[in-house]
RNA sequence: GGCGCUAUCGUCUAACGGUUAGGACAGAGCCCUCUCAAGGCUUAAAUACGAGUUCGAUUCUCGUUAGCGCUACCA
C-alpha cells in the first residue's frame, strides 16, 4: 500500500525544486500502483497568500500532474491539537512558559530547552495553564534515557542523531495554533502515508519526526530526501536572489513544452544509469525508483543573459522537432494572435528553427506583421555581387513568381530557371528575394516560405524591394 | 559555534575494488547546404587534497578543505 504526498506551504509560487518533489512522488506514486496525495501545508496564516496556492494549482495544471486525494491543513487543525495535546498527556512534551525572546535574546549558544519549564509539575503546569499564562508545548526530547534516535533514508541510508543534539522543538504555539512539526507529522500518521518524499533540507528533522511518531505511537512513514537544487552561485534557489526563474509559470511562459519541463528535471538528482536522457512520461514511470536518486546537489546552469538551463532548452527544443506539426500547432496557439489553420502552414517551416515555442514571434514575424520592420538596402545584395545583380535578380523574380506555380516543386525549378538565365549562382539569386519577402538574410528556406506567404504578398515586398534598392542608388 | 549531509569534465550524470574514467548539454573544428537551422563526423574537458587498507582505490576507512542543510512560537 504506497501513499506519498507532496504537502507545500503556499507562501511563495510554485518554484522549481518543488515541482521536481512533487514530480518524483508522483512518478513512485505511479510507478507503484500508489496514491498520490495533495496536501497544502497552511498553518503559518501569517505568511500564506491566495497567489501562492494559485501558482501551486496553475503549476500542476500545466504540467499535467494529477493527484488523487486533497488535503488543507488549516482545515485540519483539530486533530492536530488532539494529537498534540495526547502528547503532552502522555508526558511527552511540557508547557513552557518562557516568554518568547525578544530579537536581541541571549540564546546564542546551543540552548537545547528553557531551564526549569520541563521540570514544571503536572499540577503546577496545569494551574498556570488554567489561569491564562500563555505557553508554547515542546517536545521532551528522552536525554536521559536514550542515547539517540535512527533511522534508514531510502536514498541517504541509515542515518542517528544524538537525543543530546535534539533541542525541544515545539508542537503548539502560544496561540494554539500546531508548528509545522506537529501538524505535518499528524496528518503522515492520520493519512496513512508509506513514503514521505521531500527535499533534503528536511533530513535533519526527520529524527524530531520519528520522535513525534514515537510519541504518537505510530509506525512513522519511510523517509526518502532528495538533494537539493541549486544556483551557480552555489545558494539555495529563492525569487529575490535569483528572480522569476526559479517559478514553473515562467518556463510556461517562455515557451517550454510541459513534459520537456518535466524530463529535464527529473534529471537533475535522478538518473535512469543507462545514458537515456529523453525519456517519455511512461518511460519515466516504468523505470523510476528511488535507488536512481543520487545525493549530491544539483546546480541549475543558468545566466542573467541566459535564463534557462541549456539542457532544458535543448530538451525542449528535440521535442519540438520530432512531435506531430498538428500537435505543435496546438502548444503554439496561446503563443501568437493567429487562427490555428495559419499556424499549422507556419509550423513546418519553424519546427527545427525554435528552441522555445514563444520565439515563434521572432522567427515567423514576417508572416504575422503586414509591413516588415525597415531593413537596409545594402542586405539584398547577395553574396559576391553588386547592387545591379540583386536589382536583376529581384526584376527576374518579379516576373517569375507572377505565373509560377506556387508550392514548393514548381518555385524551386522556376527560380532556379530564372537564376541560370541571369547567369548567377542559385544563392545569389535566393538571397535578395529573401531578404524583400522576410526583411532579413537568416529566415526558414525560400521556397516553403514564399508558398505560405502567397504570391500577392511575395510580389508587393518585391516590388517594395526594387524600390528601396532604387532609392538607395 | 554545534550537529548533519555532500564532493567525477563548465553543467547534469555513468562506472560488482581491475575501463584508454563512459554519455549528454554547452564549447571548438570540419562536412552537408539557397541563408538560418537541423543533421553527420571530429575534438577539448573531470575523480577536491592528504594518509590508510589492498596486488590494485573514483569506489572502502580516517583526516583536511570546501559547499550545502538544520540549529524559530517558518515550512
Amino acid at each position: 500500500m504506497f501513499r506519498v504526498r507532496f504537502a507545500p506551504s503556499p507562501t511563495g509560487y510554485l518554484h522549481i525544486g518543488s515541482a521536481r518533489t512533487f514530480i518524483f512522488n508522483w512518478l513512485y506514486a505511479r510507478h507503484n500502483g500508489g496514491t498520490m496525495i495533495l496536501r497544502i501545508d497552511d498553518t503559518d496564516v501569517e505568511r500564506n497568500t491566495q497567489a501562492s496556492l494559485d501558482s501551486i494549482f496553475e503549476g500542476l495544471k500545466w504540467l499535467d500532474l494529477n493527484w488523487d486525494e486533497f488535503y488543507r491543513q488549516s482545515e485540519r487543525g483539530d486533530l492536530h491539537r488532539k494529537l498534540a495535546n495526547e502528547i503532552l498527556a502522555k508526558g511527552h512534551a511540557y508547557r513552557d512558559f518562557t516568554p518568547a525572546v525578544t530579537t536581541e535574546g541571549e540564546h546564542s549558544g546551543g540552548w537545547l530547552f528553557n531551564p526549569g519549564m520541563r521540570e514544571l509539575s503536572t499540577e503546577e503546569s496545569e494551574r498556570r495553564a488554567a489561569a491564562g499564562e500563555p505557553f508554547v508545548v515542546r517536545y521532551r526530547v528522552p536525554r536521559e534515557s536514550r542515547e539517540s534516535v535512527s533511522f534508514t533514508d531510502l536514498v541517504y541510508g541509515p542515518q542517528t542523531k544524538a537525543t543530546a543534539d535534539i533541542e525541544d522543538f515545539a508542537l503548539l504555539r502560544s496561540s494554539g495554533v500546531p508548528t509545522y512539526h506537529m501538524a505535518s507529522c499528524a496528518d503522515d500518521a492520520d493519512l496513512r502515508i508509506s513514503h514521505i518524499i521531500r527535499g533534503q533540507d528536511h533530513l535533519t528533522n526527520t529524527f524530531k519526526h520519528q520522535l513525534i511518531f514515537e510519541a504518537l505511537g505510530v509506525e512513522a512513514p519511510n523517509f526518502a530526501h532528495l538533494p537539493l537544487l541549486i544556483a551557480p552561485d552555489g545558494a539555495k534557489l529563492s525569487k529575490r536572489k535569483h528572480g522569476p526563474v526559479v517559478s514553473v509559470t515562467t518556463y510556461r511562459d517562455a515557451g517550454f513544452l510541459p513534459h520537456a519541463f518535466v524530463n529535464f528535471v527529473c534529471l537533475l538528482g535522478w538518473s535512469p544509469k543507462d545514458d537515456r536522457e529523453k525519456l517519455t512520461r511512461q518511460e519515466l514511470t516504468d523505470i523510476f525508483t528511488l535507488e536512481g536518486v543520487n545525493r549530491s546537489n544539483a546546480t541549475i546552469n543558468f545566466t542573467d543573459a541566459d535564463p534557462f538551463d541549456p539542457k532544458a532548452v535543448w530538451l525542449n527544443a528535440e521535442m519540438i522537432r520530432t512531435m506531430p506539426l498538428d500537435e505543435l500547432a496546438a502548444q503554439l496557439l496561446p503563443f501568437v494572435a493567429v487562427e490555428l489553420p495559419r499556424i499549422r502552414q507556419i509550423a513546418p517551416l519553424i519546427q527545427e528553427r525554435i528552441k522555445l515555442l514563444s520565439e515563434i514571434k521572432t522567427v515567423a514575424d514576417f508572416i504575422f506583421h503586414d509591413a516588415l520592420a525597415p531593413y537596409d538596402a545594402a542586405e539584398l545584395i547577395p553574396q559576391k555581387g553588386d547592387a545591379a545583380m540583386a536589382a536583376s535578380a529581384l526584376a527576374s523574380a518579379e516576373e517569375i513568381l507572377a505565373t509560377a506555380t506556387f508550392n514548393h516543386d514548381g518555385l524551386d525549378k522556376a527560380l532556379r530557371a530564372g537564376a541560370e538565365l541571369l547567369k548567377v549562382k542559385a544563392g545569389q539569386m535566393f538571397q535578395p528575394i529573401r531578404v524583400a519577402v522576410c526583411g532579413r538574410k537568416n529566415a526558414p528556406p525560400l521556397f516553403e516560405t514564399l508558398e505560405v506567404l502567397g504570391r500577392e504578398v511575395c510580389l508587393s515586398r518585391i516590388a517594395a524591394a526594387r524600390r528601396l534598392l532604387k532609392e538607395s542608388a
